[in-house]
DNA sequence: CTTGAACTGAGAACGATTGTCAAAACCCGT
DNA sequence: ACGGGTTTTGACAATCGTTCTCAGTTCAAG
């Protein structure tokens, strides 16, 4: 990561490659990882280098445009998401995602932050659990791809 | 140096190098990587090889005798925490970590999971800031090397 | 059209983590 | 204490996500 942030959009251009990322990120539901996009592209028939899809991503992320997240693994995992703060509920089975807010967690993650002395504070929360029709039929339509 | 006694034998087998791993981490405040806790014991002495270090820090955390979790760059670290289920408040600039409880958050959590009908929900969360110390003196007793 | 900076892509490089497998350590019954 | 079966270890290779390199391309302004 280097430092050219003079202005807001300084020397961001729109191009072809960045549009299409934008694009398949605009139809998929659910968190995927940067492989996963550049498939997709390549699917659609939308050529983008690897690295290409790596630099967009990332951008996006620290743009705020998109959400990022970690895996278990350790795997980062990008989704257009609403703006705003917010967090996820993931199910761990099919991928399905449901933003959620609460105002409570971060009011009371201010103040514990507060009480210890720290300041310039943020936080990560994910939770992780089953969706209804997972737990119910046993997995039905499979929404994400899992080796 | 005899009172280390605490698992009641989870089917491992107590070895020279489970025992090193777990006195170093017993040394260390603040969350450390498999590959800087493998360095220590080698300053230390014990010659341990850094698969082993790998496989022991994760079997440790399966069983929850000590904390793992990802930092930005999606590295996994570990350290030795008191147990029960608390989250971190940790110091992005010496790693300096307070452990705290939210039992409003459990709750919110729970909630949250349950309205959308999601079932078997765990949840991770993590505070980074800047501590007291650090926002003072501008990083004082720098406490982690993070390059 | 010219020109320079931003952008791209193929592949190499990188770094954390995991797999391999023979040798060493350990436990238990004898 | 001894032997055998099992687990654990460790040096090293392999994997895999991600980043870097750098020459060629594209863009927007002059």
């Amino acid at each position: 990561m280097t430092e050219t942030r003079t202005s807001p959009d300084s020397g961001r251009r729109p191009t072809r490659q960045r549009a299409a990322v934008a694009a398949v990120l605009a139809d998929v539901e659910e968190f995927r990882s940067a492989q996963e996009l550049h498939a997709l592209l390549r699917e659609a028939g939308e050529k983008v280098g690897l690295a290409t899809v790596y630099r967009t991503l990332q951008q996006m992320a620290a743009d705020g445009s998109i959400d990022m997240l970690r895996t278990a693994e350790g795997e980062a995992v990008y989704r257009a998401c609403s703006t705003g703060h917010h967090h996820h509920l993931v199910c761990r089975e099919c991928g399905r995602t449901v933003e959620v807010e609460g105002p409570a967690v971060e009011r009371w993650a201010t103040k514990v932050s507060e009480e210890h002395g720290f300041s310039d504070v943020q936080h990560t929360l994910e939770i992780f659990g089953t969706c209804a029709d997972c737990a119910d039929g046993g997995g039905v339509t499979p929404q994400v791809s899992r080796p």
